[in-house]
DNA sequence: CCAGACGTTGTT
DNA sequence: GTCTGG
DNA sequence: CCAGACGTTGTT
DNA sequence: GTCTGG
């Protein structure tokens, strides 16, 4: 699924990521477009279209769309249709007559998805590894509400998840990830849709959760993206993953036996990405989605062997880190910080943000006062035990 | 013929 | 607008 | 998609 | 839980 994303391209950026290099496109309603960390259906965003003579151009439209049958009367609404099934647009009345003739490119720095943890909800932003932008499929409608005024919307096609990001989620937009299938979607209405419409299943694609903060429409800026520690997942009694210690002692993980998610680990110790903080973090998985372990963001650092952070230097970080709800057990030789009192921070203050020189205000968190979280001790017998566990699954397989 | 629907998610 | 259901 | 509200009476 | 608003 894709509901929410971020776009502070600008319209040369759209331009060339969609394939037409440094051409000048014509535009239209360009004026319109906001620049934003956090983009919701119901708002304006850049998409390029052909037009009736073939030629594309950069056309400004909302995003959620909106037949054109829609009654003259009714009231429009953006967040019925953001997202289109990719298997059924030829059969749902409301796609259908837009897939031959309405199609059109939606190109954004990455998305956001919200994984269900238990009672609570928590954002990924995902993301092109060399930050490229992400070029999507979707279709395009026109309503003509009042003798003067057509509204344009669009809505961006979903297809089944990729086995990597399986554990997150089931949906996913239809990414197109190189020109063939760019120019296959935009340009060859006739081409078969089965060798586009389908999950991106590339190793290029990356993720980490962000604070849960930016579910709210009206906080932007690029705090949205800012990658935040999560803590690990209660361990079950027998837990499908070990701790490992690379040769090089660059960084501690963990990792699990599940096919995709074991390549996505190899890529990830191969080539660590370093995030704008500066740590070295990778992404993990685990089989057993049920499990809860969506991800085990661990600092790089001259922390050492089974090292994770201390207790101590991760409240640090945690005092710099904005509003976050976080359980931390995590797993030290020494201590953990525990996590049944949970930070929370008052996102009222107002901050002005400044993306391609254009400035807005909007809503920003405050800095955690430095007030939490407690932190407590963790019996040396758990941590053996789990230990032993990891051990016995180890020298199993 | 007219009336009414036309969608996706996720969760149960 | 177009398709399904009655 | 997520977040936030979800109500009435009576008084100022 | 469900509806509205962004």
């Amino acid at each position: 699924m894709c509901g929410r994303a971020r776009c502070t391209l600008n319209p040369q950026d759209i331009i060339r990521a969609c394939g037409f290099g440094d051409a000048a496109l014509p535009t239209l309603h360009m004026d319109r477009h906001r620049p934003s960390y956090n983009v919701s259906p119901g708002t304006y965003m850049p998409v390029i279209r052909r037009e009736e003579d073939g030629g594309a151009i950069l056309h400004c439209m909302k995003w959620g769309l909106v037949p054109s049958f829609t009654k003259k009367n009714e009231k429009p609404d953006h967040f019925r249709m953001f997202n289109a099934r990719s298997e059924s647009i030829c059969e749902k009345t409301s796609f259908r007559l837009l897939v031959p003739k309405s199609r059109c490119l939606v190109a954004v720095e990455g998305f956001y998805e919200w994984k269900k943890v238990g009672s609570k909800k928590q954002p990924y932003y995902i993301h092109f590894k060399d930050d490229r932008p992400l070029v999507f499929a979707a279709l395009y409608d026109s309503w003509r509400h009042s003798e003067a005024e057509i509204l344009h919307t669009f809505t961006i096609l979903t297809t089944g998840c990729s086995s990597a990001l399986q554990w997150l989620h089931d949906r996913m937009p239809v990414i197109l990830g190189n020109m063939s299938s760019i120019d296959a979607w935009i340009n060859c209405p006739s081409s078969n849709l089965g060798n586009v419409l389908k999950p991106y299943e590339d190793s290029d694609l990356f993720w980490y959760p962000v604070t849960p903060a930016m579910g709210r429409t009206s906080f932007d800026g690029p705090d949205c993206i800012k990658e935040i520690q999560l803590k690990p997942a209660e361990p079950e009694p027998i837990l499908k993953f070990f701790t490992r210690k690379e040769p090089n002692d660059e960084f501690q993980f963990s990792i699990s036996s599940d096919k995709s998610g074991h390549e996505d680990i190899k890529e990830d110790l191969k080539k660590p990405r370093i995030e704008e903080n500066n740590s070295l973090l990778t992404e993990l998985q685990l089989q057993d989605s049920s499990h809860q372990v969506e991800a085990i963001p661990i600092v790089k650092k001259e922390t050492e062997v089974h090292g994770i952070k201390s207790a101590h230097e991760g409240i640090k970080e945690e005092l710099d880190e904005p509003k976050m709800k976080e359980k931390n057990e995590h797993l030290t030789e020494l201590e953990l910080v525990d996590d049944s009192d949970q930070i929370e921070a008052t996102p009222l203050a107002k901050k002005e943000v400044d993306i391609h020189g254009v400035k807005r205000e909007h809503e920003q968190f405050e800095v955690n006062d430095g007030l939490f979280p407690k932190k407590k001790r963790m019996s040396t017998k758990n941590v053996e035990d789990k230990q032993t566990t990891i051990l016995s699954y180890f020298t199993k397989h």
